[in-house]
DNA sequence: ATCCATTCAGTAAACGTTATCTCAAATTAT
DNA sequence: ATAATTTGAGATAACGTTTACTGAATGGAT
């Protein structure tokens, strides 16, 4: 422990009240006292402790950050922008991994409570965390979701449409057996895509089979696997979409490792570019991931609403277009 | 705010004392009398405040994380190694970027002392924090630097031994023009670098240049820029060494926008494999980065220490082995 | 010279916990 | 039946802050 507000009163001979007030500015306070009371804070090294202050005052300074994974590259990329809106205006974050674990993440929004953080930036996992949040005591924003959104502040990326846009290129090039390779279906981004799926099916006058329609874990483990066991069926799909940047790893992966040539055997859309994409050979025609809209959404939403408190809900949708690589060939006759 | 221990036992009809003893498990209380409390406690949703318990006990449950930039990946992987070991003993980590700024890094590490953190892991930027983190008073673990060894637990990869033998490796198959390519100068990882980058000269009675030293950030673009730079010298080197993954990222990028191919016209070993490493070409000869060791043996440490504060300070290093791929051309005569 | 504002600094209660200290009641030993 | 011990639960101080309240001293207006 260093040294407290008592310590210093008593090193320059006051009260801990003054103290208190040369430390936070509070006027009405003598010139000569106030440089006395700061020649003791500098000489004891005092920092005051944000604990009691907190206590004190219902303020930590923090803000709390529930995420699947917080090795994520998705999820870093959107929370390292949101720190560069945050850390100037004194806010650092406290970070947890649910693990995709319904559990774990009441576990983690629970202890975000009781350390008492000044907001939450979120991804929900459970589809009826809304009582546990209690959104309206303190701020929360969500992201990658929209499940929330008529309960918090939520910043997200038009899946079904991102979706809708991708089948629709891959369509009007004449592919029809159009497979999707995505994360846990629970999710409503996976859901969003789905009814992207079906929407641009429908618009096309085609039919949508649901074994193309393949759900697991945002890892680059599935998409080799899931990659895998569609290249070993009967009518291989012409087309694949893959949900994320991760997944799209493991199918390029294992595309290389069965000698599938993309786009020649099989075409590939990703939601979100590879790290490498400027090294690697095709182009990946892809829809842009943009974590850094994203968490520079989320800061400043979270910042005007610690600052009032009685702002309307707001949802933020974004809209990610398709960036064209070399990686769809098309096949009309 | 939730409800605190005075609405439980109101609610109960029994004192705050007893209420503590039941959430804490202390024995000596009647059985029935726990049953009312527990049930007062579902009712009301009571979760402890842990700023109180904080300031009472001293304790906090919150790990600090101090380093130059949370979305390096290779700082995430060893930060994420640790949280696995972290959180299910109760802790939750406390992140916050230095962006290599001194001042910044103490400011850092004074706002985590402010907020009582019960551990410090760090990877520092200045050379005399030793003063600042009062690693007598809690546990520090330092890691990918070892300026502060004597001071604070730490755990590194022995970067003089693993620039010794990629160097070494180089001038065994007829490389002297060896470039090196690495961040800020200041880091004491840089120095190892530097000293196994001459002991390997020295060793084979080679004679080192130091223009083919270069010192700059850890970032794709100052990889491009370097390589870009050794490239258009009057006599370029024969082989590059490069300081971390990005740094490579940025270096294969510009050789492939130069058309200069490795290992035809320049060879290359990587401190740190690429995250694609499966899908390029060349498979790149690199030294392990050990991410998951590093956070592991941190966890560990860190965990030891919180248990027993009096233990005397160690040192892990870690070796890093040269793993071989295809992008060094030997050119002996 | 008296009164009224002002300015400044100290006292103490409060934030939500825990833990020590009491003390009453219940149990055991005589 | 009484004394000695154990058990169970309440009151309260303390952790390090902030802030409303109190009050002394100064200064200006009458």
């Amino acid at each position: 422990m260093g040294a407290t507000i008592k310590d210093v009163a008593k090193e320059a001979g006051v009260s801990v009240a003054t103290v208190s007030r040369v430390v936070n500015g509070v006027p009405n306070v003598n010139d000569e006292m106030k440089a006395q009371v700061e020649k003791a804070i500098a000489r004891l090294g005092y920092k005051p402790n944000q604990l009691a202050k907190g206590l004190k005052n219902n303020v930590t300074n923090t803000i709390g950050v529930v995420v699947t994974d917080i090795s994520d590259p998705f999820i870093i990329g959107v929370t390292r922008a949101a720190e560069k809106i945050l850390r100037p205006e004194g806010y650092s974050l406290l970070m947890a991994s649910t693990d995709n674990d319904e559990e774990k993440e009441k576990e983690c929004i629970d202890m975000m409570d009781s350390k008492c953080v000044d907001g939450l930036i979120i991804s929900p996992v459970s589809n009826n965390i809304a009582a546990l949040l209690k959104a309206d005591t303190y701020p929360v924003v969500a992201f990658d979701r929209n499940t929330l959104s008529h309960i918090c502040d939520t910043v997200y990326v038009d899946k079904e449409k991102a979706m809708f846009s991708a089948v629709d290129y891959l369509l009007k090039r004449g592919h029809t057996n159009i497979a999707m390779i995505s994360g846990e279906k629970k999710l409503s981004t996976n859901f969003d895509r789905y009814n992207g799926y079906l929407r641009a099916f429908f618009e096309n006058d085609q039919i949508a089979r649901k074994e193309n329609l393949l759900f697991g874990t945002f890892s680059r483990n599935y998409g080799m696997k899931a990659f895998e066991k569609l290249v070993a069926r009967q009518d291989p799909p012409t087309a694949v979409i893959s949900g994320s940047a991760t997944l799209t790893e493991g199918i390029l992966i294992q595309a290389k490792k069965m000698r599938v040539r993309i786009p020649e055997d099989i075409s590939l859309i990703s939601f979100g570019a590879l790290a490498l994409q400027d090294l690697i050979e095709p182009q990946i025609t892809h829809s842009k991931e943009m974590q850094q809209e994203i968490g520079t959404h989320i800061g400043e939403m979270l910042l005007s609403r610690l600052r009032r408190a009685d702002l309307p809900v707001r949802l933020k949708v974004l809209e990610s277009n398709i960036i064209e690589g070399d990686s769809v060939k098309a096949i009309n006759s």
